[in-house]
DNA sequence: GACCAGGCACATC
DNA sequence: GATGTGCATGGT
């Protein structure tokens, strides 16, 4: 069991005291979850809510509706969350599996381990790490920590992690030190996305971080 | 006009 | 194994 107070911890409290709860996922159904988290890769929140919102306009947010759709159809309507073309095909790679290894049925993928999960996840093309554990988090609800390009930026700009980490080095890393309740994993990586929204981008706007005034008490470990 | 966004697969060395 | 590149729209 990771201690309950140690530098990640807090950064997690000083997080959510701050900005607040986030409300993660954005998002109806958990099929409309693992939609959102193809669509997402790489891509403004903003622009993907544009392509979800054609999607149910047109009264295709389905996993029967969106396997069987042609792709140029498709395309057209997730245009505006960009790379349209090969997006449709990482999309309908999932939802092909969805439909055929488990009927479409939620339940059914829910019943199986984190392990099993992210190991079928990430054998479809177009699924990787941080989508394959977004789907694991927020649409099935179960404990796995979801790292981001903003995870790695915060921490190793604090000198928690090692630069050089990769992303299951820095999923360890998260997984040893937070509390592994699946509220707190939600919570915490939507608080870092907001933390990297709003402060550290590529170019770090520092002031006003939340984190700023508790910077001299971080022990950088790298 | 430049920069950035809740990645990933693939080519090449 | 590591590094580079294509994919694309839309907001700031």
């Amino acid at each position: 069991m990771p201690p309950s107070d140690n530098q990640l911890m807090t950064f997690y409290h000083i997080l959510l005291e701050s900005f607040g709860p986030q409300h993660w996922w954005p998002g109806d159904t958990s099929f409309e979850v693992m939609v959102g988290a193809v669509l997402t890769q790489n891509t403004n929140w903003s622009n993907v809510e544009k392509a979800i919102n054609n999607l149910k306009t047109a009264n295709l947010l389905t996993p029967e509706k969106l396997n069987t759709l042609s792709p140029k159809k498709l395309a057209e309507l997730i245009r505006p969350a960009g790379y349209f073309n090969i997006k449709t095909r990482r999309l309908q790679n999932l939802v092909r599996w969805f439909c055929a290894e488990y009927d479409a049925q939620i339940k059914c993928l829910q019943e199986l381990s984190v392990d099993r999960l992210r190991e079928e996840l990430l054998s479809i093309n177009g699924v990787g790490r941080e989508t394959a554990d977004s789907i694991i988090l927020y649409a099935l609800e179960k404990p796995t920590f979801v790292v981001d390009t903003y995870t790695y930026r915060v921490l190793s700009r604090h000198g928690l992690i090692d630069p050089e980490s990769d992303y299951e080095q820095i999923k360890e890393y998260c997984e040893m030190n937070v509390t592994p309740e699946i509220a707190i994993y939600n919570e915490f990586h939507a608080l870092f996305v907001r933390l990297g929204k709003d402060y550290c981008k590529p170019r770090p706007k520092c002031e006003n971080c939340p984190l700023r005034s508790f910077e001299h008490t971080i022990q950088p470990q790298y």
